[in-house]
DNA sequence: TTCTATGCAAAAATTTTGCATGTCG
DNA sequence: CGACATGCAAAATTTTTGCATAGAA
């Protein structure tokens, strides 16, 4: 992936916030935009670790905060204790289904979905920053893999 | 509340899974249902050990679970390292506002976003056992709040 | 030069677990 | 009696933090 214009905008967005340009920030947006898009980030430090050594633990951790606020990275599943990150483009928001069983993501976009919110927190003159809309259940795969047991 | 026939429910549930009818368990569900809608673990805990002493730490941790499967306790937000739980009688599932600054909880529950769901499973064949829909942002109190700073 | 970023190890926060003992069926 | 539940403390997991040093502005 082409991080060029990213890294761009990401060095405005830290002199705007008078942080500092360093190269762990640069590097590690370069090294995120280019890792699995759903990633949690133990697997990540791991990643970042191996391969090049880069920035310790910490630094990962506080990064990853900052990409949140930059609003490239969301926090797109919380189950059981795990946070599974995706690295996103700032267009295209969607929401997740999530099989318990294998793990698999799906991801959707439904207008209709978004549209209803909105209609909501106006109702209740809520703000909304962002939202979260998790599905969890069964993809098709394991479902095809547990309908025989069943049949028993 | 008047939770006999919960309690009744939860036996049933227990024989069904072949659990034990304890003490611990039934009178655990006697104080969930009467503590507040919406809690975390460690504040239960805190609860539970400073007024009756009943369970330990680990018994209330184990029997939460018990609890979800039972399906009278849900998951309902997960923000930052903090889970909120949720005591719900089967009947009405919702999903939640939360506002940001004051950690306020305002339930909705919208026909049309539930239906809609049940359409995007059918059409990625996915079988969905539950989920949870959290619209982070700032209540109408906290923005009235923070109006008057923003006008300076 | 000054202030922020970083790495490290330690601490914090939350949840789980092994094991000896108690309790239910 | 035998199996599961419980309490305890220890361990595991995930995330944060204090502090000395390195690096950016």
């Amino acid at each position: 992936m082409n991080t060029k214009k990213l890294k761009e905008e990401f060095r405005a967005f830290l002199k705007k916030h008078n942080y500092k340009i360093t190269k762990n920030r640069l590097d590690l947006i370069d090294i995120i935009a280019n890792y699995k898009k759903h990633f949690e980030i133990e697997e990540l430090v791991n990643y970042i670790q191996n391969t090049q050594k880069l920035a310790s633990r910490a630094t990962i951790y506080r990064t990853v905060k900052l990409l949140m606020d930059f609003g490239i990275i969301k926090e797109i599943i919380k189950q059981n204790n795990k946070t599974i990150y995706e690295f996103c483009t700032q267009e295209g928001h969607h929401d997740h289904l999530v099989c318990v069983s294998c793990g698999r993501i799906i991801e959707f976009f439904n207008e209709d979905i978004e549209n209803l919110q909105e209609e909501i927190c106006l109702k209740h003159n809520f703000l909304p920053t962002y939202h979260r809309l998790e599905i969890f259940g069964l993809c098709e795969q394991c479902l095809k893999k547990k309908q025989p047991i069943q049949e028993k």
